[in-house]
DNA sequence: CTAACAATGGAGAACGTTCTACACAATCCT
DNA sequence: AGGATTGTGTAGAACGTTCTCCATTGTTAG
């Protein structure tokens, strides 16, 4: 009366056996009989058990996994919950989220507060540690790694081919008859290797060379602030580019803004595209040009390797997912 | 060496104490000498002990605080997380996000789950379950309940001042001289009570009859087309209104949408306001009036109330925040 | 008919903590 | 001096599971 909680043992005196019995048939494990299953079966409904997932982690699974986010912010980061929990819907899985704040230390700390709860597996969403932090956390644990390339064999990783989706958004251009085309990239601030704004910048480079282009890269920061600063440094420029391609929605957000204040008109005067299809990125009144990641592909492959690994695979893995060209309003061909 | 991990045990070993005296020490329990101190808390940085949450659940905290979060994409829910975390930042208590879904059923799943993971305490942001299931998971364990009004004795709760927030908007569009009023809520599909957009719909009632003006309000959903479809059928009246209060800002963004296209040009033709100032609404491509509810506030706010709720507080409380009217370019004084 | 075996159920030892009860020593009061 | 009190440390029983044996059945093969 003073806990309330049923435990296994309140099954086990209902239904004459023991909490041996009991367990087994909550763990669908070997050697029950059809009569001991029902049995059992009836009393834990009658009594409304569910098993007490600490006690379970002092020995074996507690059917719990870990998304660690980096930024909580990230606007498509409920695509990816989603598709997690999608996944895992109809698993025995359970699905809790960890703020890891966007430094190294806090994130570290939130890995392991993951672990001492002994979670099952655990699902880093662009993790800001260093290689051999990543390292560290994946011998304790599974761990699948989304959002950052160059996965280790420690871990399995789950990426958006970046290289390609830049690639996407320069051909989109090259074709609309731009050749001054600039990028706006996140300034690194990590010692981490293989994060999306480097691997985007790069993808860049690739497909401006590809097209015989010159690049032209500035690195301010993946906010609205970054974008406007870097587009007003851009367009006060002589030969001022006659599209930007910005490694981040939000930043392309403000790059509209320093266009609209500087009289230009978009997509006449400035094409302008950006990188996540963020949601309002398709509301009329933006109608921005973006590359798209489908964050809910990314989510639910994420969660059906870290199941496989949890069930035993140790091959480690790395799955890319393909971005798509959202063509809006928002890029057109250069006025001549 | 299999498991690797260190536990209390190896710790007292190395300090050439009893289990018993470093659980003391860990957890700053009455009864240690300085000397004993020193050699536990040397033992525990040499072998880098961690407590095993899940081993502690068993017998007392587990210093873990779980959040359930009704729709993951709600814009300001990020706010409040930081509210809480920053609040619970220097304490010992971690924070897990337990994604619940729209649904009851999955809300109740994941408040079972929190409870079955001994988590010593639940903030659950805008609960679509009944005031019954409610109660339940507030006797099993502390609960803060955000965002719906009308707290129970069973738990603490911490609201938005919605009543006033919407007094605010109508004040300001009466101010500027409209009479024509429309509000767009959002149709009540759950047996919850006390609900936001309830409480926000019924403000704006009160607050247009202390004007002396009729109401006028559309139930559709709040979505971006939710707010579209309320405003083409408001726009396609004769004596259509002279500005459109929707109770979300992604509504009112509908709402802009519909203007637009109706050749409405805002806000000479039409004044829009929302409500929740999410982070869009402050880009100047769209300049929304909003009113704004400081979820960082309001999560500090929850968590300090869970944590005196944990700590022994038995007399329920109920905090109300006040809402601040933002405003910006969408609204203006009706053309004569 | 008996030995071997499969199928089923149960005993009981973990798992890593907390916490009550107690032992012991040192200090205090009268 | 002797009892009471205070301060400090330890033993050991929980907590609710899982899981490795082991015991007891039937069943089958020879």
């Amino acid at each position: 009366m003073t806990s309330g909680r049923v435990t296994i043992a309140d099954v086990a005196r209902r239904a004459g056996v023991s909490t041996a019995a009991v367990s087994k048939v909550v763990r669908g494990a070997y050697g029950v009989s059809a009569e001991m299953q029902t049995k059992v079966t009836q009393a834990i409904d009658e009594l409304g058990y569910r098993p007490h997932a600490a006690a379970r982690a002092l020995r074996g699974r507690t059917y719990t996994l870990g998304v660690m986010l980096s930024d909580t912010r990230n606007p498509f980061f409920p695509d990816i919950i989603e598709g997690v929990t999608g996944r895992l819907g109809d698993t025995e899985y359970q699905v809790l989220l960890g703020p890891g704040g966007i430094e190294p230390k806090t994130q570290a700390r939130m890995t392991d507060a993951m672990i001492d709860r002994s979670m099952d597996g655990l699902i880093l969403i662009s993790p800001v540690m260093t290689d051999a932090e990543l390292a560290a956390v994946a011998t304790a644990v599974p761990v699948v790694v989304v959002g950052r390339h160059g996965g280790a064999a420690a871990y399995d990783a789950v990426v958006d081919d970046d290289v390609m989706g830049a690639g996407l958004v320069v051909d989109h251009l090259v074709g609309l008859g731009h050749t001054r085309i600039a990028h706006i990239t996140h300034l690194e601030r990590a010692r981490a290797q293989g994060l999306p704004h480097t691997v985007r910048a790069e993808g860049y480079r690739q497909a401006m060379r590809a097209h015989g282009l010159a690049d032209d890269v500035l690195a301010t920061s993946f906010t609205e602030e970054g974008g406007f600063e870097g587009a007003r440094e851009l367009l006060a420029r002589d030969d001022r580019p006659t599209a930007i391609f910005a490694g981040a929605d939000i930043a392309a957000l403000g790059v509209l803004r320093a266009a609209d204040e500087a009289g230009l008109s978009v997509p006449e005067d400035l094409s302008v595209a950006g990188y996540d299809n963020i949601g309002i990125a398709s509301l009329k009144r933006i109608s921005l040009t973006s590359v798209d990641q489908d964050g809910h592909v990314i989510g639910a492959t994420a969660a059906r390797l870290l199941v496989e690994r949890i069930e035993g695979r140790s091959r480690s893995v790395t799955s890319s997912v393909s971005p798509t060209l959202i063509v809006r309003g928002t890029t057109g061909p250069p006025r001549l």
